[in-house]
DNA sequence: GACATAAAATACCATATGGTAACAAAATGA
DNA sequence: TCATTTTGTTACCATATGGTATTTTATGTC
């Protein structure tokens, strides 16, 4: 098993279960090798977990940040957002990012750190979708971009989360549709 | 220290940190006992955290019912449970409740329970507060009462944990009224 | 004071964790 | 072919966990 396998093996046990609770020792059981290999290979359990949220990002978190970034309307948007958080499979046990960001201090510090920017970076792309909305004139009163974009995020981990206690997703879909109801106010 | 006391200080201390980082040796070094003793008085760690949950609910969590169950109009209700998690100081280090929920795989059999049966009531109690609001033709179309109440208790959830983290309370209120204004939309 | 009894503490157990030193095996270079 | 470097494994360490058997300390009673 090379080391792409046991990032993957890895990656997949965190995001299935709660990464708090998979021991390096687990890992190395599951991959089956021995742990000074995989200590070599990662250094550190912060080093393998942070691989693994690195892993994650640019593998799932992506098509958030792709979804964010189409440009093709508010309500349109939001309509794949709320696809994405309620039905998509992959998501179905919840989101590895948002796992580690509800035990941030559970974590490394790599991975924290690593936490800490995709958090930022998801802030900004939700700012800057909102923005372009409100740019377009599609926008209700009395709402700060910044706020909105936090709203927003909230909301969507929320709904992810919340798949991976075992919610209905419809349950979850018509909960989130009416959190982002908020945003295409008549 | 007697029992209640050491009781108090362990609800204190789940209630301030994570409740799974709070270890038994740990609670014992505080309040000054030994081990056996801590044992002898509440038989397991289940034990222990399942009457911290216990004292907590018939302490603070109370509250939250007591609100709900004013009878104050729709309005005037949901301004309160927006003061209650965006600015009571009670609710600076979170909830113990929600974050017992919020971990519930790690913890025993009994305090489980006790969470899930402590849940159910909060969902009780939302659904009997928002049907009394739909009864006086309070109430916005196409929405559920049981939809809305599992809403608006995920809302206040999110909106107290989010205080935990260290959120500025202004922000956290912005959001949860923005995310509530959906019971009272014009 | 002597003795039985309840309470508490010391010292321990089994287990699991992250991490590493010592060592064997295989590949790689000259 | 031999030396070297990489790869991997076994066996271990220190620490912390929940939980308990055993011993000490206090307490009440005769």
């Amino acid at each position: 098993m090379n080391a792409k396998q046991v990032l993957d093996l890895a990656m997949t046990a965190y995001w299935h279960g709660d990464p708090a609770d998979v021991s390096v020792n687990a890992i190395c059981q599951m991959a089956g090798i021995s742990k000074p290999s995989l200590y070599r290979e990662f250094g550190s359990e912060d080093g393998l977990s942070r691989a693994a949220l690195d892993r994650y990002a640019e593998q799932v978190l992506s098509e958030m940040f792709v979804i964010l970034h189409g440009g093709t309307g508010l309500r349109q948007t939001l309509g794949a957002l709320i696809d994405f958080a309620s039905d998509d499979p992959r998501m179905e046990t919840g989101c590895l990012f948002y796992k580690m960001r509800a035990g941030k201090h559970r974590l490394g510090p790599k991975t924290r750190a690593r936490v800490e920017e995709i958090d930022a970076a998801g802030q900004s792309a939700n700012a800057a979708f909102l923005q372009a909305a409100r740019d377009a004139g599609d926008w209700p009163e009395g709402l700060s971009v910044e706020a909105g974009a936090k709203y927003l995020g909230e909301q969507i981990a929320l709904a992810i989360t919340q798949r991976a206690s075992g919610e209905d997703p419809a349950r979850i879909r018509e909960m989130l549709t009416l959190a982002l109801s908020v945003f295409t106010r008549p």
